[in-house]
RNA sequence: GCGGGAAUAGCUCAGCGGUAGAGCGCCAGCCUUCCAAGCUGGGGGUCGCGGGUUCGAAUCCCGUUUCCCGCUCCA
């Protein structure tokens, strides 16, 4: 599996376009096709579900993507989310400027010619001055001046382009659940610990966009706030360590739960060094992308970083009464803090399958039933019988009222299926002429279909009463083996190709 | 942003100074009683974009945009 195979079946396939492709396409943007918005609704749709609706200690938001400037002022990001970077003239690197001093270096001092020496770690030269200035990796090459990179894009509130209007874009969605943290407290009754939930687009002027959609500069969070009282413990340990374990077990379970193969999740540590400067402890979720081990999600305890920040930006008391300690506290935060775009992308590749058939190559996306864009594929076998396409269609129109269902006509029964394989449509339901019978044989019809099985490529006759009861039981979890074990197989009368 | 590679039909690619092609896919018709069948026909490309050289440029030169691989960063 490589990308670009991924790329060019998303783009066959109606999943994935390109931003502004009749244009050149522009740098980093990509739109979601026909079958790319079905599948991203539902991912949405299930981690909302099993995250706000399913659980009695959560409730949603959807702050606005324009706030206060002040907002990103407290929350560090206007300081912190700039890197100055320097690049190396001879071999290319690129680095932080402001880590260069990390380590001792090299110096060639013009103070004292024909000397080198080596200058401790975060010291300037004692003889010129001079802070480093040659290459920490190659040694010898000259580094630019650093340039500073501003990851936030930077927007004007109102017509007038001055400088008392200039607000942000947001780079995370996670700061308007912040700056509601006492809204929903008070109109929700709520007691800690709980969480607010919140889907959203953020916006970060990214370095190096790339990968497809894995790294993006318009990109949508599921993120989670989880506020805990740091004052309880749970289990002999501090809530707030107790609940980032609980999180982070979680989250990883619930990424197989829609069919991610263990063996392609792993969780990782962040150092302490690459803590961010609100963290206490953060763990990604990682996939096995085909560029290499990358994050799906950064589950981080924010401790009370946030909420005090915004509280001494604001003047305002942001802050939870403790009735049993008689005493305001304020909570610390384990924020999950997932990516919509690389679920998607991760779910693709995941499910994406090439396998041998009778000699031929079948490209099947193994989606979970619950993500796939098209539920079912209602197809006739014969599209000159008028009475089985009108059957097929009422059976469609019926099927579509509960699930996402498709009518097709355009190729043989053979292809028709092979398409909805690649697009992951977990069912086919074939009309045929014993279902609708045969006038010049006199023959009857017997009102049943042939419901197929997209992993097994299993079939079985289905009365077309029973459909929808079958198809209940199928996507609620029952599984092909248990439910097509109650049906006949579809009988065999033989194919004129084979 | 830097270095390297690439850009021709929906997809994968050939053509590399002389009338834009193939395979697959897509559409229509015929045929067909269940896993990318066959036959016939069809639509579709100002060769990424803009300049230049030339009688003539997809092809050579310059610029630019986008994508891919590294550096770096994160959801």
């Amino acid at each position: 599996m490589n990308m670009e195979t991924l790329v060019s079946l998303a783009k066959r396939r109606g999943f994935i376009f390109q931003s502004s492709e009749i244009y050149g396409g522009t740098g980093s943007c990509w739109d979601y096709g026909p079958l790319g918005v079905e599948l991203k609704n539902n991912i949405k749709r299930v981690w909302w579900r099993d995250n706000v609706h399913l659980r009695p200690d959560m409730v949603g938001l959807d702050a606005s993507i324009l706030m206060h400037a002040m907002v990103w002022k407290a929350s560090g990001h206007v300081d912190h989310f700039t890197d100055p970077m320097a690049d190396c003239r001879a071999c290319k690197r690129r680095f932080r400027a402001d880590q260069l001093d990390a380590g001792p270096w090299v110096h060639y001092c013009a103070a004292k010619a024909g000397n080198k020496f080596e200058v401790p770690a975060g010291e300037p030269c004692k003889h010129c001055g001079s802070r480093r200035t040659l290459c920490p990796a190659c040694g010898k090459g000259e580094l630019t001046e650093p340039r500073q990179f501003n990851l936030m894009f930077k927007t004007f509130m109102g017509p007038v382009e001055e400088d008392a209007a200039i607000t942000y874009l947001r780079p995370e969605t996670a700061q308007g659940i912040f700056v509601n943290f006492d809204n929903v407290l008070q109109s929700m009754r709520l007691k800690l610990p709980f969480g607010i939930a919140q889907i959203g687009k953020s916006f970060r002027n990214e370095i190096t966009p790339g990968n497809f959609i894995f790294r993006t500069r318009e990109f949508e969070q599921m993120e989670i706030e989880y506020f805990v009282n740091p004052k309880d413990t749970v289990n002999g340990r501090p809530a707030d360590e107790y609940w980032h374990e609980r999180w982070i077990e979680d989250r990883l379970a619930w990424y197989q739960r829609y069919g991610i193969h263990p063996e392609n999740l792993r969780l990782r540590e962040h150092g302490k060094d690459e803590l961010s400067h609100y963290s206490k402890r953060t763990a990604d979720v990682e996939y096995r992308f085909p560029m290499g081990w990358s994050e799906l999600e950064g589950i981080a305890n924010r401790t009370d970083y946030d909420l005090t920040q915004h509280a001494r930006f604001s003047g305002k008391s942001l802050t939870y009464f403790d009735e049993e300690r008689k005493e305001h506290v304020v909570p610390y935060v384990i924020e999950p803090s997932a990516g919509a775009d690389r679920s998607l992308l991760a779910f693709l590749v995941d499910g994406y399958a090439e396998e041998e058939v009778r000699g031929e190559k079948r490209v099947v996306l193994r989606l979970h039933p619950e993500l796939a864009p098209i539920k079912i594929a209602v197809l006739p076998l014969l599209k000159k019988r008028d009475e089985i396409v009108a059957t097929a269609q009422a059976v469609r129109a019926d099927l579509a009222r509960r699930w996402v269902a498709v009518y097709d006509d355009t190729a043989a029964i053979g292809r028709l299926y092979r398409r909805q394989d690649e697009v992951g449509t977990p069912y086919c339901v074939t009309v045929d002429v014993q279902t609708v019978g045969d006038p010049e044989k006199r023959e009857a019809g017997d009102q049943q279909v042939t419901v197929r099985d997209r992993d097994s490529m299993g079939q079985i006759r289905v009365p077309i009463g029973e459909l929808t009861s079958v198809f209940e039981r199928l996507f609620s979890g029952e599984g092909w083996t248990a439910v097509a074990a109650r049906y006949p197989p579809r009988r065999v009368r033989g194919n004129v190709r084979a």
